[in-house]
RNA sequence: GGCCCGUUGGUCAAGUGGUUAAGACACCUCCCUUUCACGGAGGUAACAGGGGUUCGAGUCCCCUACGGGUCACCA
C-alpha cells in the first residue's frame, strides 16, 4: 500500500461499546498505529428512530478507557469532517444527484406498506429476492401520477444485471457474489437522508479511507458498495470482514443474552483492568505467531497482523477472561488495586466517608489478602463479607473440626493471649499462636484449623494471620467466647 | 428459500501435503502449604461425516450435515 493507511471504527451510535465493537476498533487502532496510519471514529446516525443522543458519549468513553486513541473524529475534528453523518447530509445530496443524474439511481414511489406486501409475497412463495423493481423504469407519465397524489420518493440504486462481483477480502481471500441475487436497494430516504449502504461508501471515500474492517454481517453489503464505487467512478479500499463472536451456545450474541457480560461499560464497572480486557479481545479471532499471549498494547500493535486473524468464528469464553484478569491483577502494585476495590466496598456499605491511616491500612490488608485470588475488583466484597458479617456461620466441616477434644483447650489459650495482647496486629499474629502452642502442646493442623475454623467458620480460606487481624480484637475476643 | 461465510479437544487456538496434531483456559492428579488460593510438575481430551486427488490429506476438490450472516426507508 503506498497510501498511509487510513481506517476508521464506524459504530451507529445507538448505545455502549460493545464487545465485538471493541474488537473492530481495537484491529482498526493497531494496524493504523503499526504502519503510521490514521485510526478515524465516524458516527453512523442516519437512523434518527435509533438515534440515542448519549451513543457518541458511550461509544468514545468505551475506547478511551481501553486505551484506544484516535486521530479524527467528532471531538477533535480532523481533515475530512464532519465525522457525523447527520452532518454531512450536504454532501450526501450531491453524489445523490450525481448517480440520479448518470441513470444509477431512481426514484421510487412505492411506499412501505407496499413493499411490505410484497416481501410478504416473496415470502409466502419462498421467494425473498428483495426488491422487485417496480419503479425502475417509471414512464413521466407515472412519475407525474404518483407526484400528483403527493407521494415523495426515496431513491433506490439500480443494479445491474449479470454482474460478477469479486471480492479480494483481507480475512475471507476471494468472494463472489453474482448482482442477479441483489435488488434494487434504497440509498436515501424521501427525505434525503442517506440510508448505510451509501453513505458509508461517500465516506468512506471522502475520508481516504483504504482498508474497510468490520463485521462479517457486512460481508454482504459489499458487492453493493462496491457497484456503487464503480457507477460514481470512485477507487475501492480493500475490506477485511472479522468473524462474529459468539456466545457460549455458539450462537450469535443478543442483547439480552446474560451469560456473557457484552458492553465494555460493564467491565469497567466490574472493576476489570482495561489492559487485560484489551489482551482478551486481541486473542479474539486473532492469534499471535508464538506461544505468549500477554501482551501490552505496545507489543499487540508490535505483532498484530489481519494475516493471523481467522475466518472461524470466536466463542467469548469469560472463564478466559477472568483468568487473564486475575493474571494482570496479581501482577500491578497494591495500590492500584485498592483503588480499583474501594468504590466496591464503599457501594457494599462496608466503607464510609474519608479513609483515615488505620482504615486505609486495614483496606490495605484486606485487598493484599486477596490480590491473588480475586478475577476482577467487584469480587472483593464477596471475598471480604467474612470480615463484615455480625454473624458467624459455621459450616459443616468447621463445626466437625470444632468438636474435636483439643479445640477448648486451644481456644481458651488463645483467647487468653489475644486479651492479654499489647497490639493486634498481623506481625504479631505468629508470636500469640506460638504462644498457645507453647502452652497447650498443640501444634501444626490441630492449632490453626481450630482457631481458624472458630473464628472465620470455615475450614479454607485465605492466610490466617493476615485474616485474624482484619477480624479485629473485639470480633475475635466475642466469638471466641461465645463459643466457649 | 436464494446468495455468502464457517466447522481441529468443553472453550480460545497453532498448523498453509509428510508433526508423537503445539500452546492457553477449564477440568483431574501430585508437590508446596496450618487450610484455600498462588506457584510448580504431570494427566484426560480434537481434525463434523462421506467421497475423491495424491506415494502421502487436518491441510487441495466435491457432496452431505451442522452453525452463522444476509436478502430493511438498521447499521
Amino acid at each position: 500500500m503506498s497510501q498511509p493507511l487510513r481506517v476508521r471504527y464506524a459504530p451507529s451510535p445507538t448505545g455502549h461499546l460493545h464487545i465485538g465493537g471493541a474488537r473492530t476498533a481495537l484491529f482498526d487502532y493497531l494496524l493504523a498505529r503499526k504502519n503510521g496510519g490514521a485510526f478515524v471514529v465516524r458516527f453512523e446516525d442516519t437512523d434518527q428512530t435509533r438515534h440515542k443522543e448519549s451513543g457518541i458519549e458511550d461509544q468514545l468513553n468505551g475506547l478511551r478507557w481501553l486505551g484506544l486513541e484516535w486521530d479524527e473524529s467528532v471531538d477533535i475534528g480532523g481533515p475530512y469532517g464532519p465525522y457525523r453523518q447527520m452532518e454531512r447530509l450536504d454532501i450526501y445530496k450531491t453524489y445523490l444527484d450525481k448517480l440520479l443524474g448518470s441513470g444509477h439511481a431512481y426514484g421510487c414511489y412505492c411506499s412501505e406498506a407496499d413493499l411490505e406486501q410484497e416481501r410478504a409475497e416473496q415470502e409466502a412463495s419462498g421467494e425473498m429476492g428483495g426488491y422487485s423493481g417496480k419503479c425502475r423504469n417509471l414512464t413521466p407519465e407515472q412519475i407525474a401520477a404518483y407526484e400528483a397524489e403527493g407521494r415523495v420518493p426515496s431513491t433506490r440504486f439500480r443494479v445491474p444485471a449479470d454482474r460478477i462481483i469479486a471480492i479480494e477480502d483481507k480475512v475471507r481471500e476471494h468472494v463472489e457474489f453474482d448482482s442477479n441475487g441483489i435488488g434494487d436497494f434504497i440509498i436515501a430516504r424521501p427525505d434525503g437522508i442517506p440510508t448505510y449502504n451509501f453513505a458509508v461508501i461517500v465516506d468512506d471515500h471522502l475520508m481516504k479511507i483504504n482498508l474497510v474492517i468490520r463485521g462479517e454481517e457486512h460481508l454482504s453489503n459489499t458487492p453493493r458498495q462496491v457497484l456503487m464505487y464503480e457507477a460514481l467512478d470512485m477507487p475501492i479500499p480493500e475490506f477485511a470482514h472479522l468473524s462474529l463472536i459468539l456466545n457460549t451456545d455458539r450462537k450469535k450474541m443478543s442483547k439480552r443474552d446474560e451469560s456473557i457480560i457484552q458492553f465494555i461499560e460493564q467491565y469497567k464497572e466490574l472493576g476489570y483492568l482495561p489492559e487485560a480486557v484489551l489482551n482478551f479481545i486481541a486473542l479474539l479471532g486473532w492469534s499471535p505467531g508464538g506461544e505468549e499471549e500477554m501482551f501490552t498494547k505496545e507489543e499487540l500493535i508490535a505483532q498484530f497482523d489481519l494475516d493471523r486473524v481467522s475466518k472461524s468464528p470466536a466463542v467469548f469464553d469469560m472463564d478466559k477472561l477472568n483468568w487473564m484478569n486475575n493474571a494482570y491483577i496479581k501482577k500491578e502494585p497494591l495500590s492500584r488495586i485498592v483503588d480499583l476495590c474501594v468504590p466496591h466496598l464503599r457501594k457494599a456499605g462496608y466503607i464510609q466517608g474519608d479513609l483515615d491511616a488505620a482504615a486505609q491500612q486495614w483496606v490495605e490488608a484486606l485487598v493484599g489478602l486477596n490480590q491473588d485470588r480475586m478475577r476482577f475488583a467487584a469480587e472483593i466484597v464477596e471475598l471480604s463479607s467474612l470480615f463484615y458479617k455480625e454473624e458467624l456461620v459455621i459450616d459443616e466441616e468447621a463445626s466437625a473440626v470444632l468438636k474435636e477434644e483439643h479445640v477448648p483447650v486451644v481456644l481458651t489459650s488463645f483467647l487468653a493471649q489475644v486479651q492479654q495482647a499489647e497490639a493486634f496486629t498481623v506481625e504479631g499474629m505468629p508470636a500469640l499462636l506460638k504462644a498457645v502452642q507453647k502452652e497447650t502442646g498443640f501444634k501444626g493442623k490441630q492449632l490453626f484449623m481450630s482457631v481458624r475454623s472458630a473464628l472465620t467458620g470455615q475450614v479454607h480460606g485465605p492466610d490466617l494471620n493476615v485474616s485474624l487481624f482484619l477480624l479485629g480484637k473485639e470480633k475475635v475476643v466475642s466469638r471466641l467466647q461465645s463459643l466457649l
